[in-house]
DNA sequence: ATATTTTTTTAGACTAGTCTAAACTTTTAT
DNA sequence: ATAAAAGTTTAGACTAGTCTAAAAAAATAT
C-alpha cells in the first residue's frame, strides 16, 4: 500500500512521462511537487525499490508498468471525485481540484467502484479530462488547440489544458464550457488573439494564450 | 489546523469524556487508540499546548470547549459520510465505518456543507447516532436499552450502541433495522435473553448482550 | 581538452508520530 | 505506615518526509 506522499510523487512522475519516452529528471519532479531536489532523490530511491519506477543515478527515472497502473488509479479517483463534486454537490469547476487532491488518497476499492456507478461511469471529468476505467484504460479522442483551428470551421470545446481556478472562472465568465459549440470568426494578425462565436450567439475576443489552452474537436 | 492524528486523539478523548465529568486517563486513551501510553503522553502535551484539552500530570485530561467543538466537527463529518455511503452509494451499514474513518479527515468546509445539503440535512447516521449540525449542536432523544423495556410494550429501534460489523450483520440477518417496530414477547429468566417480535411478523430470540446494545424509544 | 556552470546526490539535521525501557508517582495491599 | 503493584512520564531510538550545505557528476563553454 502506497502512502499519501508516494502516490503524489508517482502521479507527478506519470504526468511528466506522458507523451515522451525519455527519462524524467529529478529537477522536473522537484519543480512539479514544489519540493527540493534532495527530497526527490530520497523518494526516488523508495519508489525504485518498490519497482514503481526505474532509476539510473544522475539520469532520471522511468515509470514502470506497475507504477503507471498505480498512478492511473490515483488519477481515476481524482477525476471521479471531481465529477462527483460538480455533478452531485453543485461545485463549480474551479472549486474542485484542491478537494479532489485530498479525496484521491482515500483507500477503498468498494468506494471507488460504487462512486463510479453512482455517477453513471463517466468518461471525462469537469475539465474534459478522461477518466481511466477500473483497468486503467483511458479513452482518448484526438483534440487540437482552438488556436490551431481554421477560421469559420465549427468545433466543440472538449477540455482545458491548464485548469487553474482563475482561467476556469474567466472561461465561465465569457460563456465557455465543456461541450460548447464554437467557431473562430477572425484571427487577429497582430497578437494572435481570436474573435470567436460561442453557442452561436456570444461574440468575444480571447488571447492566443487562452486559445492555446482550449482543446476542441471538429 | 489539526493533523489527521490530532483529530483522532481528540475524538477518542471526546468519546471517553461523554457522560462523565471526571478526567480521562492516559491508559484509557491508549486503549481506545490501540497505542502505547508513552505515545499518548506525547500527544497529550501537544493538544494541551493548543488548548484543546486541560492536562494535569499523572491525573489525566479534560477536554476544553474548543477541543469539544473540534471533536464534534470530526464526528459530524464521519457521520455525514456514513450517511452518504449508505443512502447514495448503497453501502450496507456494516461496511461504512472504516471508509468514514478516512473521509472524516478531509478538510473543506464547503464540501461538508454541500454534502449535508445533498443528504437533506440528516439528523442521524445509519447506526442511529446523532449528527451534530454545523454549530456542533446535537439533537438528543432519550433512548433506553431494549433489555430494560417491559414485556409487550411497543417500541422502535433507534440506534445501536456497539456498531461492530459482525453485530450489524447479525442484526440485518434477523431483520432488525433502525426504525423497526419491536415488542418483547418474553424475558427468559435463565440467561436474560429475550424473545422479540420484529415488524409485527418476525419472532426471534436475542441474547441479553444484544438487547443491551439496541437502543429504543417507546 | 580543460575550466566553469549546472544538476544531482550525499550527509546531517529537523519534525511528527511511534516504540521500548527506565524512572517516577499514585494507588492498593498488608 | 510501609511495601508492592499499577499507572504515568521521561529518555532515547526509530521511520517517513523534509530541508540546507557540501560533495560529486554531468553538461556546457572556452
Ligand atoms: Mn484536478
Ligand atoms: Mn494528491
Ligand atoms: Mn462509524
Ligand atoms: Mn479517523
Amino acid at each position: 500500500m502506497l502512502s499519501f506522499t508516494e502516490e503524489n510523487y508517482l502521479k507527478a512522475i506519470y504526468r511528466l512521462s506522458e507523451g515522451g519516452t525519455k527519462s524524467v529528471l529529478t529537477s522536473e519532479i522537484a519543480e512539479m511537487m514544489s519540493t527540493k531536489a534532495a527530497s526527490v532523490t530520497d523518494m526516488i530511491k523508495k519508489l525504485s525499490l518498490k519497482n514503481l519506477i526505474g532509476y539510473e543515478k544522475y539520469y532520471g527515472v522511468k515509470i514502470t508498468k506497475q507504477g503507471k497502473s498505480e498512478a492511473l488509479m490515483v488519477i481515476r479517483k481524482h477525476r471521479l471525485w471531481e465529477t462527483f463534486l460538480v455533478e452531485k454537490l453543485q461545485f463549480t469547476w474551479d472549486e474542485v481540484h484542491d478537494v479532489a487532491e485530498q479525496l484521491e488518497h482515500i483507500q477503498s476499492n468498494l468506494l471507488i467502484e460504487k462512486l463510479d456507478e453512482f455517477l453513471g461511469f463517466p468518461t471525462a471529468d469537469p475539465h474534459g479530462h478522461p477518466i481511466p476505467d477500473k483497468n486503467g484504460k483511458i479513452q482518448t479522442v484526438r483534440q487540437i488547440p482552438l488556436a490551431d483551428l481554421v477560421t469559420s470551421k465549427k468545433c466543440v470545446i472538449r477540455s482545458v489544458k491548464d485548469g487553474s481556478p482563475s482561467f476556469l472562472q474567466y472561461l465561465s465568465k465569457i460563456g465557455v464550457y465543456i461541450g460548447a459549440p464554437v467557431v473562430i470568426l477572425e484571427k487577429i494578425e497582430f497578437d494572435g488573439s481570436l474573435e470567436i462565436l460561442i453557442d452561436g450567439n456570444k461574440k468575444v475576443f480571447i488571447s492566443r494564450d487562452a486559445a492555446q489552452n482550449l482543446l476542441v474537436t471538429e
